[in-house]
DNA sequence: GTCTATAATCAGATAGAC
DNA sequence: GTCTATCTGATTATAGAC
């Protein structure tokens, strides 16, 4: 497969990183051609060449993670209890997703490309863990939807917070998430993300 | 009150409220001298007479954003279930407050301001939580910052999803969490927001 | 594929007139 | 308080050389 790889990629794909990197690091207002150049070291003018305008390398990124994010949590879900993987995976880029969240509030047309894979994200999740309750019939009564967004977005909040220096309440916020939501403890996914 | 007012306060205020406007409707991205202006009827040159750098107009509408917040949480708890409260409050402006977070991550000064207000909006929820769960005895078996958080960051990632035309699974995952936190439907809020 | 050169627009910020 | 004028630098984008 990485033979059938056109040549120019390598600079594309070098670009669609450091834009992702760019907007976790930065935030998303710093975003310009200029930035990504400078990143991979060559002229700015090279971005126009892989994408004519701006909004094409945005589209591209978020292609890029989106794909990227939906590879991760399948390989994830594969090899660990989903609930310990939505309660623990999103900690490192949940600020990547929120930038993305929010440009798609004022462009129709990120915002197609942005729902798209939320939904993606949203069915596998749910997939996962309905499939996880259904083997393993636990005491919790909620369902699969429910869980995957108490999970998902309190640790996004908990998470946020940390990246700001704030952590007041964490510890009995996820102590008490983990005594509601998750079990024993006897698996643990510390071997992949 | 109002004739303590200073002269100049009025443009000043008009600058304020319109630079929540645009955060809120343009994202962050689109906050400048310029667009602020244009918005209030006025030259742009006007906005560094009350504000020296838009560091400055940062600080103030964080301020002014926080502070307006917190007024309205307090009304809120004084006179409706605090869970409630928590639970269909956040829905109009939560991008707002994702927007400033997300701004914070990349500046210090801002920083200092938004984890300040967001100690602050802590500290009054789980306070009027834990108030009224002693006063009213319930069978929920978590502590007060776990039920501010779940309440809170799921209302917000509802409201997220749902501004970009996203509601896959959101009437079950909103049921779920009536029934898990919420009770009767004896109370309802919807006589002041 | 990557470069130089160039265009038009917009950014924040300051000085000074009224 | 609000204005005009001005500066400096960043922005996206295109045309064309190599």
């Amino acid at each position: 497969m990485a033979a059938t790889r056109r040549p120019g990629e390598e600079s594309r794909t070098l670009l669609i990183v450091a834009a992702v990197e760019v907007i976790n690091t930065e935030g998303y207002a710093a975003l310009s051609a200029r930035r990504l150049a400078e990143k991979v070291g060559l002229k700015r003018q090279i971005v126009h060449y892989y994408f004519r305008t701006m909004n094409d390398l945005l589209l591209a990124v978020i292609r890029h993670y989106g794909e990227e994010g939906l590879a991760r949590f399948r390989k994830a879900f594969a090899s660990a209890d989903p609930l310990r993987v939505l309660w623990e995976m999103p900690a490192d880029s949940s600020a990547t997703s929120f930038a993305f969240i929010a440009m798609a509030r004022h462009s129709p047309v990120i915002r197609a490309e942005v729902t798209r894979y939320l939904e993606a994200f949203r069915d596998l999740q749910v997939e996962a863990v309905a499939c996880h309750l259904a083997r393993h019939h636990t005491a919790i009564p909620l369902p699969p939807e429910a869980i995957v967004m108490i999970l998902q977005s309190v640790s996004q909040s908990l998470a946020s917070e940390a990246s700001l220096g704030v952590d007041r309440g964490h510890e009995i916020v996820r102590s008490a998430i983990e005594k509601l939501l998750l079990f024993g403890g006897s698996e643990s996914t510390s071997d992949g993300f």
